[in-house]
Parts: structure tokens; sequence; C-alpha cells
DNA sequence: TTGTAGGCGTTATCAC
DNA sequence: GTGATAACGCCTACAA
């Protein structure tokens, strides 16, 4: 609005009546200017009230005090928590979050690179399950990286993430623990790595019951609402119908869930349904969702501290983290007996 | 990862042996170079792998090609569509799009301003209902500014939105339509203004069906599932049980609706209930719901429309865009004759 | 304790 | 058509 310039580092300089190289040790290293001087530093930025031009200064520096976080999916509902986390953590150190939204898009995806390429951003955090793909020789030079979340496909990167397959399996042996034996797993088996690990934690827990894996109640799904309707149809089609659902994640269970009651069944005294993730939604599911809770904020909040630590040493080490879920018991799990 | 810094400007001019003012020109006014040099230079640029530093570009220029959004939620689930509609259209026009989540936090507002202050950003995109508060001297050098969604209280910013009134008129008509004479409004308030003029709308369709409007059945709210449930309670505490609820938004019909089923009422045979929003859970819901549907990406590229617009031609115009919403019929409503 | 001056990578204004 | 060169705003040796 106002159509003055910002206040310069010179402007504060020729008020306080000093050179520009005093005022920026006055805000940096203020132990190294007299105090008269100081205060009239201080002083003459309050009037002026100047801020140092980030730009300029990150130019000059080679480094900023950004942090770019990269997300396919802003909508992702385990996104919003897991930011915060990050934010917290970031801003308690001096830095700032700056969110690029790549849409799975290589054209997005070379933007936010160039904008890492030219130092805008000190470090990146990884929501994406790759790398900004499609532009090899830019992705060579990126700034420490963190992902989270999901581990980045076949790279050596450092990851925090929920430690999928121990969740998993406290949600199997929830199961199991009810009377439950027949266990369809709906989800991706193959290619997302968090889908697969899940599906191990669902192995591990059959195996330890001594159950035989029923592969006919294996059923892929890529983790949306409209997957585990379909499971649902495919299961109900080939008259294969388990005693209980373990969904890949809270989606697949929504559509789990809806498939079944537009079947006519009646939850959870017909099916038990178990997700994996804790959305929002789940307690307003009908019946409210018994699932694994995503530790965001940990997640996010320990993302931060190992990049902050790669920042502070640039040595390459790489670390994975692994934190470990919760089971929320709610109410779409019944004990089997009470089934068909 | 590779220690070799990024290219400059300067690598590139000594292998094509040309001087940096140059390569600059074959970058930006090709047609000013001739095309032998032109030639030269686009292979040292393609060895090299040099990229424009944005922010030496950015310092040099006074203004760079990057818009902000900020929002204080990202989790809002109406946030995801309409950023993707400001992206596009950004894309289209040169301008890359970063995201900044305030919280409501006036400290991160903060960052942001400093970040805008030092011509970070080209322009700005406010979903928050209000401008970065709490630092008056820096917020009055905003750049071309439009506020999305929600509009900017007390300020002279431009707005696109959707037609709140039109909406929740088409809405209340709808449930009239039905056959409804006893509609409670959930989740009045005062501060919102996107709240008060769906709160308008409602009674100008009371007001053309010549129905007076009871105060009983008009509950305050912010806007949440909680604040849905509570009304619930309020009502039904009181006896003033309506037949059909039309709700400010979808959250609120969420917890209206969990309300009423958790009394043990059957919907919609016993209550009709009308949302505003379209959040992709309404589909979802028990039964699915009747809703007003936010037109998302439209409002989004008109926003970034009118943005680009006032970027182009500094001059201090304030628009307002209200895009007309569609009703989107599902379950949730009935009739009334077969309400008890 | 303070000031001078060079340079971070660009673009733009001059000359040639 | 091309090349010096001066900014943009800042930080930091190096001098004083």
């Amino acid at each position: 609005m106002s159509n003055a310039a910002p206040a310069t580092i010179e402007d504060v300089a020729r008020l306080a009546e000093v050179s520009i190289a005093t005022v920026s040790r006055a805000i940096h290293t203020p132990d190294k200017v007299a105090k008269s001087t100081r205060q009239r530093v201080n002083q003459a930025i309050a009037i002026t009230g100047y801020t140092t031009n980030a730009m300029a200064r990150s130019l000059r520096m080679g480094r900023s005090n950004m942090i770019l976080v990269l997300a396919p999916d802003i909508g992702d509902p385990n996104f919003s928590s897991i930011l915060i986390g990050i934010e917290n953590e970031a801003r308690a150190h001096g830095y700032g979050v700056l969110i690029g939204h790549t849409q799975n898009d290589p054209e997005r995806g070379l933007d936010y690179l160039k904008f890492l390429n030219s130092n805008q951003a000190a470090g990146l955090v990884l929501f994406t399950g790759h790398e900004p793909f499609g532009h090899q020789e830019l992705a060579q030079r990126l700034p420490p990286t963190v992902a989270v979340f999901e581990p980045v496909f076949g790279a050596k990167v450092s990851y925090v993430g929920v430690d999928d397959t121990a969740g998993a399996r406290k949600a199997a042996e929830y199961l199991l623990a009810s009377g439950h034996r027949s266990i369809a797993f709906i989800g991706d088996s193959k290619t997302k790595l968090g889908h697969v690990r899940r599906r191990k934690g669902y192995d591990l827990a059959l195996d330890a019951a001594r159950i035989t894996p029923d592969k006919r109640i294996v059923i892929d799904g890529e983790g949306s609402v409209e997957s585990g309707r379909l499971a649902v149809e495919q299961l109900f089609m080939r008259d294969t119908l388990p005693s209980a659902f373990m969904c890949v994640n809270d989606a697949t269970a929504v559509g789990v869930i809806n498939g079944l009651a537009a079947r006519g069944y009646d939850l959870p005294r017909d099916f038990s349904v178990i997700g994996f993730d804790d959305v929002a939604q789940a307690t307003y599911l009908n019946p409210p969702l018994t699932t694994v809770r995503q530790p965001r904020s940990a997640i996010g909040r320990q993302a931060m501290a190992l990049l902050l630590k790669q920042l502070a040493e640039p040595g390459e080490s790489v670390e994975e983290i692994l934190i470990m879920p919760d089971l929320i018991v709610r109410g779409s799990v019944t004990s089997a007996m009470r089934s068909r």
C-alpha cells in the first residue's frame, strides 16, 4: 500500500550516524559494539521500522534460514499435524518453514528445485516418497534432507516415520485376540513401501498365531476410499468374506465400512474393521473406527530435529527413525464369537 | 550431495567465451543476440547445468516470481482444492507458489511478513480472514493482495469467494420446498463474516416464505464438529427440536448428525440435515450429506487471475467477486411429511 | 570500537 | 551485437 521503499541498513546507518558495518554488527554481534552506539542503532531501527532483507542476506551468506517442506498432496489428512511438529521445532531454532505443493508434477518439482538451487532454503523435508524427479542434474545439489512419513524410494536420505510393521502387527494381534481367525488385508502389498511394511506386520502376527494366510482375502488396493469399497465387492462376489477387515489405512477402512453398509450389513455386529492412521474423521464414523494412530507431531518434531542435526554437522550421515504407534480402540472391532 | 557449487552465469560466460551480459541477454532477450552466439551460450548452459539464481535475480529486480499463500490452517478441507486452482493459474503465468502456515500465530505471521518485506514474493493470497497481524509497520508494505474464501476483516483488500448468502438461501429454500417449516440454523456467529452471510441467506428464504423466524432454534456455534453436537444437546434439553437442521458448514453438520444418532434418532427419517461446503467426507456420512458445494477451484483460479491483474496494473483497485454455488442433493434431507 | 571496501549472482545502462 | 560496469542490500575481513 504505502509507496515508501522498505528501510535498508543504510537508512538506519545514516540516522544513527554510524557506518552500515556497525549497524550490521549491532544486530548480529551486539557485544562487539559500544553500548551507546548500540542504543542509537536500536533506536534508529525502531524509527525506520527496518527489517533485514532476507534475500540480500541469504545471497551474501550463501544460506537462508528457511526450510522447505515438499508435499505432493497438501490435503493428506496426515500432513497438517506432521507439519505442525516440524514448524514448532524449526521455529524454536530460528528457522522458518515454507511449503511447496508438487502435486506429483515434475514441472512443479522443478520450480522448487530451482528454489533450492539458489539457496533459498537451508534444508528440505520430503513428504513425497521420492525426490523431486525428472531433473537429475539439479536434484544432485539438494541441501540436507530428511524424508518424513513415507521413506524416499531407493535413496540414501534420512527418514523419520511410524513403525508400520509394528503398528500393523499390533492391529492384527488385536483382531486375533478378539477371536478373529479369518482376517482380510486390504491394501497395496507391492509398491508402496509403507503399505508393504504394514502387510508384513499382518503376516508376522498371523504367523505367530500359527494361522496360514489365506491369499484369497488379501486384496489389492491403493489406499483410497474407493479401493476399500471395491475390495468389499470383490470379496462379496467371490463369496470369501472374512470376519474382520484389516485396512492399510483409514481411507480404505471408510470404503470398507461403506461398502458393507451398502450391502445391508450391520457393523460392528456382522464384521469387524480396523484401520491405520487415525484421521480426524475416524471418531465420527459409524461405528467409530478402531485404528492405529500415527504419532504425527512426534514424527514432525523428530524429523526437524534430525534435519537440524544434519544442518549443524554436514557429515553425510543417514539415519532412520521409526516411531512406535499406539492402537486406538473404539467401536469397530468386536469379538468374533458374535459374528455369523 | 555433490560438493560442486552451482554454476553461475560467469561459468557459462567463460565456457561460451562471451561476457556475462551476453549470457543474460541470450536468456531473456534471445533476439538481441546473434544466432551463433546464442547457440554457444545455450550449449554452455546445458553443459554446466546452469540455473539462474532466483535470489540474486529478485534482489536485483526488486521483485520475485513467487506468490505467497498464507493459511491459518493447512488442514482446512477447503484449502487444498482452492490452492490447486491458485497454482494452476499462477503457473500458467510463470509464477510459482509457496505456502505459509500461520496457525493464527502473530510470531509466525511476522516471519512471513519479513519474507514479503524482502521482496521474496510478488503477490499475496490471504486465506486467513485477516492480515498478518500485530505488526502494523510491516503490514503496511504488503504486495498486491487478494483474500480468498474468507473476506479480510475490515480492510480494503480484494476478495474472491463463494456467494454465501445466495448459497445458504438455496439450501433453506430446498428445505422449505421439502415441506419443512421448523428449520434450525446451527452455527450462528457475529464475528465470522462468511457465517453472518449464510445466516442472512437463511433469513431471506424464511422471510420470502413468510415464516416468522423462531429465535429459539437459531443456535450459536463456531463451525466445529463439536459445536454441532452441542447444538443438538441444547435443542434437546430445551425440547425445541426442529424438523430440519440447516448447518453453517459441513463440520457442524457432522456434529449434528452424530449428536442425533447418539440420541438414538434415525436419519433421515426423523430429521433432515443440510450442510455447506461439500467436504470430501460428505459423501461418506450416514446419511450422505445434502449440502452446498463450494466452487473451490473456481475460487482459486479467479483469485489468482485477479491477483495477476493487480500485478500487471498496480492501480489500487479493490474488487469483490462472489461465485454462485450449487446445491448438491444427497440423502440427508427428506420430505417433512414423514417427520414426527 | 569503528569504518572501508569487496563480493554474493543478477540485470540494466551505457558505451563501443 | 557485444562488453564493461554500476547497482540491488547485506556481511565480513582488514585497516585504522
